[in-house]
DNA sequence: AGATCAAAATTGGTCAGACCAATTTTAAGA
DNA sequence: TCTTAAAATTGGTCTGACCAATTTTGATCT
């Protein structure tokens, strides 16, 4: 009677996988269900844990084992002395997919190319689906871009906006918290990179604000092959910055 | 004399960030570092919990709570009376991610149109980058599902399966990882789809199996642009399966 | 000595109770 | 009514205990 029965053990499919229940796990099913059902909300407030150990009939060790990966995970927020609460969305995805992805990657290869399959994907289907209030953003960043180029951490704050925007104009989830985490991970290394060579930085910011404004115009005329090829092409610029000297480009 | 003191504060550096330690946290920190690092490899079991206090001098619950989240995530694995230990690598990545995309998603959409563009892009890439040893694993997926033609489970065991070696052929881990992931979760609705319609489902494989051989074909001849074209169509023709009907597919 | 098998020790999983610090709520006081 | 201090609530941590699975040990038998 200290366990607790497995739902999906109940099920007679054939060979099932012999699914030991432990307690915190059961209790993590749950509350991912209530999540991603909709039914919590973020910002709502999880009843306390000593309460959900009435509700679930288990000791306060399990709750907390089962809310610690959750709230590890920023999908919940715990506050001492006020409660926990489901976390705002505000990439907050971002810590389990960096998890997930960037554990155990030696090379930066994998990301770059990942990276160019994703941001020239979110061109051509921003080019396609962009709605006026996110041609407005995009445009927005690029006048960011125009006023600071001389400014290199300014200038790479809106260009990391710009491709957020562009990701967002996809209005494809997956893909815009995709394109979050593999940029986030690779903007340490531009930023790197732009230090330690800022005469060469301005220069950059030149050219890339010409990609950015060719990138722009794609989108925003609709025409999602050139949106493509621009994005094509400013990534494989980009890239070509970032690699070590004598590194030639793949592909 | 009951809290230790905060070895991080020790260090006199001006305006460090004040890290209200949660000792959990820095414990997850030090484990992700060494994990990461290669220090801890695939296999490696970590010393007993009972131990792990003492060295950290924190107290069990401490410890578990760092455990915790990485095992619930499937870094480690916790077994009981033996010991904890490094996950192996088979694709233990899955809840992280799984957790990072699936989250909120409302639709399915998103999934499908994602997993496209992954999957026409790991065709290509594998077409260029297949070792032997790859094109050996994906041609026995396809002989698996010549032979059970008419078992529709295991026949769709050897489809996942082909799909899988496709994306291991590219050597990109990430994509591999995230085509892992995704096809998990459209993996349900196909078995669904199928059991509703079991008759179909035979039609459907002997299609399947001759779009599956002119992927095999391309990768092999090392054609890339083919491959993309062969998977393009592949897809497509699966997710037209998928959808509802009436639901013209995308571009 | 080598194999067998049961007892003992080890280990992760869970429970229970306690204390701390941050926070919220409540109530008293001006 | 507003301020403020006390009380209650809540998450974070510690300690100690017990269970069940597993490993180790050691005695017994061959």
């Amino acid at each position: 009677m200290t366990q607790i029965a497995d739902p999906i053990a109940a099920r007679a499919a054939p060979f099932l996988r012999i699914r030991r229940a432990r307690v915190s796990e059961a209790i993590v099913d749950q509350l991912w269900h209530l999540i991603s059902t909709g039914v919590l909300k973020p910002g709502d407030r999880l009843p306390s844990e000593r309460e959900l150990c009435k509700t679930f009939g288990v000791g306060r060790t399990s709750v907390r084992e089962a809310l610690k990966p959750l709230i590890t995970m920023g999908i919940l927020e715990g506050r001492a002395g006020s409660g926990t609460y489901i976390a705002a969305e505000t990439g907050q995805f971002q810590k389990p997919l960096e998890w997930g992805l960037l554990l155990d990657l030696e090379g930066r290869d994998d990301l770059v190319e990942t990276r160019h399959m994703l941001e020239t994907n979110a061109a051509h289907w921003a080019a396609m689906r962009a709605k006026p209030e996110n041609l407005v953003a995009i445009e927005a960043t690029i006048h960011g871009m125009a006023e600071h180029l001389n400014n290199p951490a300014q200038f790479q704050a809106f260009d990391a906006t710009f491709h957020f925007e562009i990701a967002r104009a996809t209005q494809n989830r997956i893909l815009y918290r995709l394109i979050n985490v593999i940029r986030g991970q690779i903007q340490t290394w531009i930023a790197e990179r732009l230090t330690l060579s800022p005469d060469r930085a301005k220069g950059l910011a030149r050219t890339s604000l010409s990609q950015h404004q060719a990138i722009f115009t794609a989108i925003k005329t609709g025409n999602a092959a050139a949106a493509w090829s621009a994005m094509d092409h400013h990534i494989q610029t980009a890239t070509r910055d970032l690699r070590r000297p004598g590194k030639p480009p793949k592909s």
